[in-house]
DNA sequence: GTTAAAACTGACTGATCAATCAGTCAAATA
DNA sequence: TATTTGACTGATTGATCAGTCAGTTTTAAC
C-alpha cells in the first residue's frame, strides 16, 4: 500500500474513532509509522485530507448503490424496499467508519467555512434517502405499496434505519433483534392507505 | 442574573453552536463579560462546566416529563403515544440548544474518560425513550394498541421523532410536513399486529 | 555512473489553549 | 474603624497544535 494510502486509512480510522479536532497531525503519522512532514507532503492542511475522505466516502456511497441496483432484481417495490433495508445495513458495516465520522459534527462544522464539504454531505444523504424513495415509487406504480407519499415516507424509513445504525454503533441495543421489527414497521406503514 | 448563572448559559449556547472542543474558556469569559478567572472561580475545569449543563438537562427532562405526565389524562394508550409525540416536539423546542449537545459527541467523547457523563446521557435517553414506552403499554392494556413489543417499537418510534427534530435542527427538510406522516406511521404500526 | 526529480524527515515556529495565581476590591462583620 | 471574606481580575505558564522548511534519502531516467 501506497504511503499516502496508508496515511489516508489511519486518518479515517482516528477522525472516526476520537473526531476530526481530537485527532493531531502528529498522531496519525505516529499511527501511519511517517514523519509528521511526510502527511504535508500529501495533503496540503489538515482539512484537505479530511475532505479527501468525505470525497472517498461520497464516491464509494455511490458506486455501491450502482453496484446494488445493477446486481439486483425485485419481484416488485415492496421487496425492494425491505431489500434497501438491507442495503443500508451493508453499507454501514462495510463503512462503519465513515458513518461514524458522518454522525459526528466535524464535517457540518467544516461546512460552514468550506461549501465543499456540505455538497459532499448533502450528496451522501441524498443517495441514502433515495434508496428507499426509488423502492416506494416502484411499489406505487406495482400495486404492492400504497398510495403514500414517496418522500416523507422515505424519510421516515431513514430515520428508522439510520436510528438501529446509531443503536448498533453506540452499542446502545441489540440492533439485530431489532432489525425483525423494523421490516414489520416498514410493512404496515406502506401497505396501508 | 448570577455570574454563575450568565457564565453557564453562555456556555450552553457556545457548546451547542460551536461544540465542546470548538468553544475556548476565552470565549466564554468574552461573551459572558467576565474575566477569564472568574470562570474558574465558579467551575473548576471546563469539563465540569460541561458537566455541569449536562446534569442540569437530565433534571430538566426529568421535572418536565413529571409535569406532562400529572398535567394530562389520556383517554388511551394510543392517544398518550400521540401526545407524547408532541410532547418530545415540544421538549425539543424549548431545549434547542441543550439537544443539540447530545447530537454533538463531545459528551459521549468525555464519557469514556468521566462515567458520570455516560450515567447522565443514559439516564437521559432512558427517560426520552420510556414516554412512548409507557403509552406502548397502556395501550396494550385499554385494547387501543395491537399486540406488539412495546420497548422495541418504543425505540423505532424514538428513531423517527428524533430523526425529525435532527432534520428540523439542521434545517435539512419542513419537519412540519412530515410531523403528520410521523403520526399516521405510528398508528399503522401500533394499530395493527 | 550521473543527474534530477520525487519522497521523505524531524526540528522548529508561532499560535492557541486550559488552568493558575498573586493581587484588587467592595461588602459584610466585629 | 479595622478586619475578614468572597468575588473577581488578567498577566502568565506550560502544553499542544498545525504547518514549515532546509536538508536527506530514494527512485527513475539517461
Amino acid at each position: 500500500m501506497e504511503r499516502k494510502e496508508t496515511i489516508f486509512h489511519a486518518a479515517t480510522r482516528l477522525f472516526a474513532d476520537k473526531g476530526y479536532k481530537e485527532t493531531s497531525m502528529s498522531e496519525v503519522a505516529k499511527l501511519t509509522g511517517v514523519a509528521q512532514g511526510t502527511i504535508f507532503y500529501h495533503f496540503k492542511s489538515k482539512e484537505d485530507l479530511f475532505l479527501a475522505i468525505l470525497e472517498e466516502f461520497k464516491s464509494n456511497v455511490n458506486d455501491e448503490f450502482e453496484k446494488w441496483v445493477n446486481n439486483h432484481s425485485f419481484s416488485n417495490g415492496l421487496d425492494m424496499l425491505e431489500s434497501a433495508l438491507d442495503f443500508y445495513l451493508y453499507l454501514a458495516s462495510i463503512m462503519e467508519d465513515r458513518f461514524m465520522i458522518l454522525y459526528r459534527h466535524d464535517a457540518y462544522e467544516l461546512a460552514l467555512h468550506n461549501p465543499i464539504f456540505g455538497q459532499y454531505l448533502e450528496s451522501i444523504y441524498d443517495h441514502l434517502v433515495d434508496i428507499f424513495e426509488k423502492a416506494i415509487i416502484s411499489g406505487r406504480n406495482d400495486g404492492s405499496i400504497a398510495d403514500v407519499s414517496p418522500k416523507k415516507n422515505a424519510m421516515l424509513i431513514f430515520t428508522m434505519v439510520d436510528g438501529l445504525v446509531r443503536f448498533n454503533t453506540y452499542k446502545l441495543y441489540d440492533a439485530g433483534t431489532l432489525y425483525d421489527e423494523l421490516v414489520k414497521a416498514c410493512r404496515k406503514i406502506l401497505t396501508q392507505t
